[in-house]
DNA sequence: AAGGTGTGTTAAGCAGTGTTAAGCCGTAGC
DNA sequence: GCTACGGCTTAACACTGCTTAACACACCTT
């Protein structure tokens, strides 16, 4: 048996709630069903469901609210939202982006299907999308992994974000000071030097693929080359 | 898999924009929709895209106004104008030069696709024109590197923009005080004594091959031969 | 609670870059 | 041929950036 997609469900009306269940699970998906916002909030958590069906109207804390909280953490996972017909479309759309998507009730369980399937491909897609070319490596971002020809390295978390940056103005001048701002919150003494060492790293880790390269431009800031 | 390019699409029509996106990305594009021209701005300044396709009539800030800006500080991103028949020619043809193209609506997406893929190819060409030959030497301007029959020697940043100026104006005079301004900000005793001993270090650089030359222009400024 | 591992910071000395300084050289104008 | 000026060259300097190692702290495991 193949490992299961797991969905986390948050429906409070139980009938409702454990038909959906039982219907996924015939279709091979994992569900976990929670009967309100902040049990779901704790079965996330915990489970890290790839996609979150969520309920708006639920006791606790509704669908949007625990879909701002999640989304505080977590940019990716999608979340496709049960709204009743009542429910001011407005506010849906405000979430009818980025990895989100929406269902008006009563709905049939093959349009839940279609829907689910849809978000899930997208997801999966973006992983490709996640991951960089840098030269012969391909840096993937949010795993803070680097691969060159099959050899993979772990990057630490600073490490990703400044390798990050590095690649987003690839062949540019990216600013020092508007770096350590960023990732150090300052552009001061010390931690201007601790930026000097994440640069060597970087650079150790890089050296693979010689046409790779950091440059420094003095006084301004740092140049990938790929 | 590859990673796909990323294009930024500005048209504020939301139906039409809506499809042309879908329709590019099952051609395997990145595709940032935007709605108005200072939220492309703002994705451009983030993402940085290969290619922009803007629709030259839109909300806050119109197509050829967001092209003056991008210019500004980006000289080689391919842009693609839509443009409705009633809009001027003359106008258009003004950006039709040095990196733009223009599509008249109504258009097929073949029509864009083909478009597309010629500005992206020009683009990419002019990325092997980034090394320069001067004389029996190649020069790479963005790695900042001086190649003469495999020997490699690396320039510094003040030295690399010095030495493209030169080599941009080859057997021309290149004038001293222009340098002065644009690499050093302000043409004053110092920054010329400083520029001299530039001068001096790239022509020591270059004597490898002795059909180039660095030659003073007294009073005026410099010519490269080559 | 103790020990281990990993991450990011601090420290110290070295290397590279661009600027300043000083004296020399070559050419134009007299 | 002399002078004045602009340009050339070398060396020294200040400052920025590079590198290695040691360190402190958080987190994990037992």
């Amino acid at each position: 048996m193949s490992a299961s997609i797991k969905i986390l469900l948050a429906e409070d009306e139980p009938a409702l709630g454990q038909i959906v269940k039982e219907s996924l699970e015939t279709r091979d998906f994992e569900v976990i069903l929670c009967t309100d916002g902040e049990m779901a909030w704790k079965q996330y958590l915990q489970h890290k469901p790839a996609l979150l069906v969520l309920d708006v109207m639920m006791p606790k804390k509704d669908g949007f609210a625990l879909a701002r909280d999640i989304r505080e953490q977590d940019k990716r996972t999608p979340i496709l939202f049960l709204t009743a017909k009542s429910q001011t479309s407005d506010v849906v759309n405000g979430f009818h982006l980025g990895g989100n998507d929406y269902l008006k009730k009563p709905f049939s369980m093959e349009e839940l299907i279609v829907r689910m399937h849809a978000l899930l491909d997208r997801a999966s897609q973006r992983e490709d999308l996640e991951t960089i070319r840098i030269g012969q490596y391909s840096f993937n971002y949010p795993k803070q992994r680097l691969t060159f020809k099959g050899d993979d390295q772990y990057l630490t978390h600073k490490e990703t974000e400044l390798l990050y940056h590095l690649a987003e103005q690839r062949n540019q001048v990216l600013d020092r000071s508007l770096i350590l701002k960023k990732l150090w919150g300052d552009d001061d003494f010390f931690n201007a030097r601790s930026m000097d060492v994440f640069i060597t790293r970087l650079r150790k880790k890089l050296k693979q693929d010689p046409s790779v390269e950091i440059l420094n431009v003095r006084g301004i800031g740092y140049k990938l080359i790929c």
